[in-house]
RNA sequence: GGAGAGAUGGCAGAGUGGUCGAUUGCGGCGGUCUUGAAAACCGUUGAGGGUCACACCUCCGGGGGUUCGAAUCCCUCUCUCUCCGCCA
């Protein structure tokens, strides 16, 4: 959530960069200021009540103690409408911050000034383009029938076990997806990310923590028996090791990386968007999460969009990068760029990362602090992104580097695959 | 799953109704001493709110209650430990 002192510092400025997000913040912005001015007001007045009442506590143990019985008697007599008084401003008080709270959480993030204005996917702007674009025959065939043609991915199977959405990776297929993850979190490592194992299943705390709750309760799996929820990427868990944390400026950047499973429920998702691998309930990922000072998280942030091209280029995927206008922008983000590489069989361009900043606005609900050059705790910057999300990488592979012989490996993979080809 | 014990500041660990935001030790920071370091000694060292700055207020796992007054008493939730059971 965005802090108060944002809000309180420029007002209009963080309207007017709302609005870049087609979410017309007057309104909640207008309410915030009021409500804090009511908050501090109350307070005021409860704090010095409660001085007060700590005054008369004192007094009376110390006249007991003189065993002046009468006199505390008659001061006990005086405190309860005090007390009374109390009890209301404090009801005051806590309303004031709750409603603050209530409304921090419905308020975007405030784009970043380099987002574009935009309405939607449309309006993204094309950063940079690059890998080599295949030359594919015209009865190329769309990945779901390679898995089919190779037996390497079985759907059926997946929807008789599970579910629509829950594909059964074999043989090839199997070591490919572990070939890949092993490949992400050895270039993470590399590039100086410290590898997580995290928990798949996460408690309400850090649902909230990374902003899933509340706005996307009904993204999430929920064991309903124990209040747990299914992680949709590592992101949460990983950004949730450094809630209600204080770090010293000498540890940062924290620098992690993990992979996991990851779950969603992708209600209202339907047609060609969910054909083969191109959106599951279960998928696999390499993430990386950064904690970064303030002033170097847009730094940090192109050292990850560097990370995540190179992977593409070693994969010899086509790619490019996009530059999210507000519209299409996530809620919590201040800037985002996503990857897409081109599915040359069918033809589209599919999201395989996103790297995001957002700079305090998950801190601020974290509560993820460090302590600076004047001694004093400051919200850090959190930036995100996937390196890489495996099921569109393994989409593209598969109908890009089809031949009439078999599907080509990479060479960087092959030491992981242990195979050059699938036949 | 059953029975019992516990949760206090970065860590360890006192405190069981009245100057306790909390004794003490370790650690951290600053200083004296030293060529430098160690040792020793002195000082300092939680977070949030509030204020121009003070004052002041809140926080002893979370929530609620009793009381003039709660870290201390009561209820409840969560978590941890010990024993038993089960088990990759």
């Amino acid at each position: 959530m965005l802090t108060l002192a944002l809000i309180k510092e420029n007002p209009e400025d963080v309207i007017a960069r709302l609005a870049v997000k087609h979410f017309d913040g007057r309104g909640p912005i207008t309410r915030v200021i009021e409500l804090d001015k009511e908050r501090r007001e109350a307070q005021t007045k409860r704090d010095s009540q409660a001085a007060q009442l700590n005054k008369l506590a004192a007094e009376i143990g110390a006249l007991m103690k003189q065993g002046k019985k009468d006199e505390a008697e008659q001061i006990k007599a005086s405190v309860a409408a005090l007390k009374e008084d109390n009890k209301a401003i404090d009801e005051r008080v806590k309303n004031a911050e709750n409603e603050i709270t209530e409304i921090l959480l419905s308020v975007p993030n405030v784009p970043s000034p380099m987002v574009p204005n935009g309405n939607g996917a449309e309006d993204n702007v094309v950063e940079k383009t690059g890998g080599p674009m295949p030359n594919l025959p015209e009865d190329a065939l769309p990945h779901w029938e390679l898995a089919k043609k190779y037996n390497i991915i079985d759907f059926d199977l997946g929807v008789k076990i599970t579910g629509a959405g829950f594909p059964v990776y074999i043989g090839k297929g199997a070591r490919l997806q572990r070939a890949l993850i092993q490949f992400f979190l050895d270039e993470a490592g590399k590039a100086g990310y410290t590898e997580i194992e995290p928990p798949y299943v996460v408690n309400e705390a850090s649902g909230y923590g990374t902003g899933q709750l509340p706005d996307k309760e009904g993204q999430m799996y929920h064991c309903n028996l124990d209040n747990l929820y299914l992680i949709p990427t590592a992101e949460v868990p990983v950004t949730n090791i450094y809630r209600d944390v204080i770090l010293e400026q000498k540890d940062l950047p924290k620098m992690n990386c993990a992979y996991s499973a990851c779950f969603r429920r992708e209600a209202g998702s339907y047609g060609k968007d969910v054909r083969g691998l191109n959106r599951l309930h279960q998928f696999d990922k390499v993430e990386i999460v950064r904690i970064e000072k303030p002033e170097n998280s847009y730094a940090a942030l192109e050292m990850m969009k560097d990370h995540v091209q190179g992977l593409l280029e070693k994969l010899e995927l086509p790619w490019h990068i996009l530059r999210l206008c507000g519209g299409d922008m996530s809620f919590t983000s201040a800037i985002t760029f996503d990857f897409e590489v081109f599915s040359a069989a069918q033809k589209r361009w599919l999201e395989v990362s996103s790297v995001s900043n957002f700079e305090s606005y998950q801190a601020n609900r974290l509560k993820c602090r460090y302590r600076g050059d004047d001694k004093k705790t400051h919200l850090c910057h959190t930036l995100n992104g996937s390196a890489l999300a495996l099921p569109r990488i393994m989409a593209a592979l598969l109908e890009n580097n089809q031949t009439p012989e078999g599907i080509r490996i990479p060479k960087v993979l092959q030491r992981y695959t242990g195979f050059d080809i699938i036949d």
